[in-house]
DNA sequence: GGAACTTAACCGACCGGACGGTACAGAGAT
DNA sequence: ATCTCTGTACCGTCCGGTCGGTTAAGTTCC
């Protein structure tokens, strides 16, 4: 039998871990992702957490990994016949993102602190997405630079940085969309 | 006399430790900055270190505000009649951290890491030239898209991140000055 | 069925090292 | 002598990781 253990809760404790991290990352800073604290969050103990994941570095990578996971799921949500497809992934997966309290991408923040390859298996994926992006926009610089701006915009979400406005926003994004459909 | 007291170097010991810290941030990355690596890195001891930055918090302080500081320095580089003048700035501050190996954007990640609060000074200088940037181009959704882009180019920089190879980026810059030129 | 054992999942005390910060003594220059 | 700066020893805390339990579920054998 493949009963679902004994715990009370059904979900995977993994999943309840990660999420226990985002939360504490978005809510106090990526600095603040302790083992301790993430036991605490997730309501169990630092042993729990540590059978789990068995370094404070698996965890982190495991947050990236759901990241990325994350972000290929939107990839894949684009239609099949779209132009330009990669990048309208990316701008969706931003966009997406922005009214998530979890935010996955302080992921990004905590690995870089904590140690700079773990964000390797992310430049993996990024570079193959770039590649993808400039072959299907034949060279045009206004690709890359929509790519920019949508690293961009992840950025000051992340950081709290001005953004101009929601109209000023709502207006980028309109403006990325016609340079998208441009491309083609 | 102000004479650089009786230090070997009559350089200032508190620029010598900022250098020390971002030379470590930009090799081991921003995590790594600790008093004690940075006095070494720096030549001197602990003690010298927190007798220049009495807190760590002052010494990520002082890393942020270098940055500011060079960031209004090649702001005002710019000749004063050019249009869309602070957008121009943004962009050349980029382009110069460029072949900079001690990059100051990492002093970002690693005040984001250790106190969110620490961005602030950059939030309010940010907000500032946004609203100048905006207002020199007139509403134009263009302004904030180079705006992103630039920021996406940083972070691309400074998280190592793919960049589609050296004429790729050079085509992006091309392009950002010919959108920055049309903006007026 | 039930005793004996294994395994999965988790707990929590503990250790060792790192790190921020303090205290203080001493060295130079004036 | 005094002021400014630097070195060093040290403290307390925090944190990552280890380890010996413990509990409950499953398995095996009779």
């Amino acid at each position: 039998m493949t009963m679902r253990k004994h715990s009370a809760e059904p979900r995977n404790a993994s999943l309840k871990i990660l999420e226990a991290a985002r939360a504490i990352a978005a809510r106090e800073g990526a600095g603040k992702i302790t083992i301790e604290a993430v036991a605490k969050e997730a309501g169990l103990s630092k042993g729990g957490v540590l059978y789990n994941f068995p370094t404070k570095k698996a965890l982190l990578s495991g947050l990236l990994d759901q990241m990325l996971a994350a972000h290929r799921e939107s990839l894949a949500k684009v239609p099949e016949r779209q132009p330009a497809r990669t990048l309208r992934g990316h701008l969706e997966t931003v966009l997406q993102s922005q009214d998530l309290d979890d935010d996955l991408s302080m992921a990004i923040l905590a690995a870089a602190a904590s140690d700079p390859r773990l964000l390797d298996p992310l430049r993996t994926e990024l570079t193959c997405d770039l590649e993808r992006i400039l072959s299907d926009a034949k060279g045009s610089p206004d690709a890359m630079i929509a790519v920019l701006a949508i690293q961009g915009l992840r950025f000051q979400m992340l950081l709290n940085l001005p953004d101009g406005g929601a109209d000023i926003r709502e207006g980028v994004i309109e403006r990325l969309r016609t340079i998208i459909d441009e491309l083609e």
